[in-house]
DNA sequence: GCAACCCATCGACATATGTCAATATAGATG
DNA sequence: CATCTATATTGACATATGTCGATGGGTTGC
């Protein structure tokens, strides 16, 4: 369950059918994405300056728990999706752009496959 | 609860944070796509043969009850994944490439911003 | 050392989700 | 019409998930 390891390496879902494997594997980070908080907190690290922010500007975007946001922030790191780093008494979190990078290659179409079912 | 609206357009993720609304429509979509199943009927269904696959091909390759499939399709249409057509006494899915194509833009990064953390 | 702040973990709870067997619906075929 | 095939819907159930309050752990500063 290593979670940082490479999901595929990049062939889109639409040029084989993926094997039970790696579905089991891509899933989980699709999972995770699968949450409006969780989509939120991705876009406030990654737009934020920096590229990063600590759990407290976080809970202030939120009108959640802090446990909760600690939570989903487990949730979105366990998965190879933000990492973390502790600076004094703050937590900053970032995000992982190779992760995005392979999600997106995932998602992309072989070209000539969008627009006109021609 | 139209799934087949336009998800916002194409703004990425990390460009600035999405807003609540917009986050609560993508992350429906994200869902549907974390779970193995569904992410294996997707690659089936968009590497197929002339880009569809009927229920018959979908239930052959799992080992799961015919139910159990027709559920995962249901959830797929219903954020716009999957579109489905009836033909005699076969029904045949298709992705939408558009829906595919906007998950992968949200997903991209503002150039830049991939690799180095310089 | 102690208090205050930032963040993580734990335990509990209500709700959501994936799965199946049973049944219903739709079209083809006799 | 009766029947068979292909798919969808329903109801039930075990498990997973999102949330919170309470608590623990680590830093800073008095």
């Amino acid at each position: 369950m290593e979670p940082l390891e490479l999901l595929e390496c990049c062939a889109p879902l639409a040029r084989e059918p993926i094997d039970a494997e790696r579905s089991t594997a891509v899933a989980r980070v699709f999972k995770a994405l699968g949450d409006p908080v969780r989509l939120r907190i991705m876009s406030i690290v990654a737009s934020h300056a920096d590229g990063e922010a600590c759990v407290c500007d976080l809970t202030a975007a939120f009108e959640l728990s802090q446990p909760t946001i600690s939570h989903h922030l487990k949730v979105l790191k366990e998965v190879g999706l933000l990492t973390s780093e502790r600076r004094a008494s703050w937590v900053y979190y970032r995000v992982v752009p190779e992760r995005l990078a392979e999600l997106s290659a995932l998602l992309s179409l072989p070209a000539g496959t969008a627009g006109a079912a021609a």
